[in-house]
DNA sequence: TTGATAATGGAATATTCATTCCGTTTTTCG
DNA sequence: CGAAAAACGGAATGAATATTCCATTATCAA
């Protein structure tokens, strides 16, 4: 421990320091040294609480392995690395809040990073307020109807556009038969009377409430499809057709309105579908899907 | 350890619980262990990391009386009562913590609303994070060189393309020229081929990566053409092609990851580079731009 | 004051954990 | 293609750590 030391070139001793090493010898570093250290990097709570049993089991290599990329990198072992990111947890007194209030005050007035954090802020208080303002039993109710449905229908134009892209994505690589009506060309209508009371529409709108979105959803309710809304007021248009809905209040900044909680439910209605497939597959009350 | 539990109230499982707890039963408790929680409580993060004897030199007790001190407030051992603390630790990003407890108190397990409180978690996590993480000055570099593009280029496929479908959106509202690439058609290299070193390109790509948009990105940037990437790693292969990039790591639940705070960035940049291009015409150095 | 009970200190013990070692596989270079 | 070196997996080992046990001390009631 006393002449060993002075060998070395520079062990970093923060976390920082560590990161850019790791990223510096990536390149050169054997396949299983690279692959944990890809995984220190990106789980590194992980890292700086579990043992080097449960840290290898995660990261698929064997605890050997840690104990060389320790090594390799100039520690005394895998202890010895660890602290690193003990002291990362150790010294972030920064909590969250505080931190965005330090990117505002490297801002002058009107800066970029300060725009940065306006829209951060927005997005987290979003999150915030939706996660403290949704029903749960809704939730389950309009997955209920969405599990049972043939075919998703997925409404959105402008704003919300992205939203339902996104839902499309998930439905897609889970399975889920869709067909998203939100084309640039003027087919929409054509698309949408396939529906049936045997399928079901996903529509999303934010005010200023889009003509085309509306219309669209009423004519389908018309025909006794039934539609989960997402929108953003209890006196949404949307939500007076619709069977069941979501009120998911976005806050804005500089006039733009946040997505991320709109996205966080987009994400979690797909995944709560297949899952209920699932178990519907099991207990079949009755036979409609696939 | 069997019956003993059952006979508990309640172990507190998160910290401030812990702490409300001690506090209440402290008159009642021996001395030493008092003493014992009174030093756990100033010093949280001494309980989190230190071994228990390095905490009961520190405390001025037996290693034992930790021991005892655990078994006393209901749990397993000094482990099981260390990793409250260590819990503190993990997850002192969020003061949202509490709103999302009451959701996921009122779900059974494996419910649909334990689902959606996943989600809600993993954005409201993603967002912290980057918070913490994203460096202004980078972002501040990214605006720069996007304020002067004449076009700005849109790359993403599959998981991402949500991500750019928004910005498009800002885009248009705010009179920004650019194109996206990201047709399902095949005629997306026809489209890049336009753009030149004085236009920009933003490119976002999260792991698995689109083998298209790298090689795009990659064959933009031999022209000459500035890249900002959004992505999801310091390994992504979009890193090394690009001028300026943001690494955005989104937390995942069950399996699916979040895109919340990707979304929360999407926003802040056209808004910034409106904001910049508007100061730039009133003292322009060189004449980019339209 | 005295006996009984609870609390405490400190050593003994059992467990968990990081580390090392060795046989095998993979890679590298002639 | 073949030999040497590096990398790797997995079990063995030894150190560190939490836990338990017991003797001693303090507390309290009769």
């Amino acid at each position: 421990m006393t002449s060993s030391e002075a060998a070395q070139t520079r062990v970093p001793r923060d976390f920082e320091s560590l990161r850019s090493v790791i990223i510096e010898r990536k390149e050169t570093m054997p396949k299983r040294l690279a692959q944990v250290a890809a995984y220190a990097l990106s789980n590194p709570d992980d890292m700086a609480f579990g043992t080097a049993a449960s840290i290898a089991t995660a990261a698929d290599v064997q605890p050997s392995t840690l104990v060389r990329l320790a090594h390799h990198l100039g520690y005394d072992g895998f202890s010895d690395l660890q602290n690193v990111f003990r002291a990362r947890l150790r010294d972030r007194t920064l909590s969250y809040e505080e931190r965005l209030l330090s990117l505002e005050a490297g801002a002058t007035a009107g800066s970029d990073a300060e725009l940065l954090s306006g829209f951060l802020n927005a997005a987290s208080q979003s999150v915030a307020r939706l996660a403290s303002t949704v029903d749960g039993e809704t939730f389950s109710k309009a997955v209920d109807v969405l599990a049972r449905a043939e075919t998703i229908y997925l409404v959105a134009k402008r704003r919300s556009y992205p939203l339902t892209a996104h839902i499309a994505y998930a439905f897609g690589k889970l399975g889920i038969r869709h067909q998203i009506i939100a084309s640039p060309n003027g087919i929409d209508t054509e698309m949408a009377q396939f529906a049936t009371g045997k399928d079901a529409v996903i529509a999303a709108s934010f005010s200023p409430y889009a003509a085309e979105s509306l219309t669209q959803a009423q004519e389908l309710a018309g025909r006794g499809v039934p539609i989960i809304a997402i929108t953003d007021s209890v006196f949404s248009p949307l939500a007076a057709t619709a069977t069941h809905w979501f009120e998911v209040s976005e806050a804005d900044y500089a006039g733009f309105r946040s997505l991320s909680a709109s996205m966080a439910l987009a994400m979690a209605l797909p995944v709560a579908i297949a899952e209920r497939r699932r178990s519907l597959k099991r207990t079949p009350r009755r036979n409609a899907g696939e």
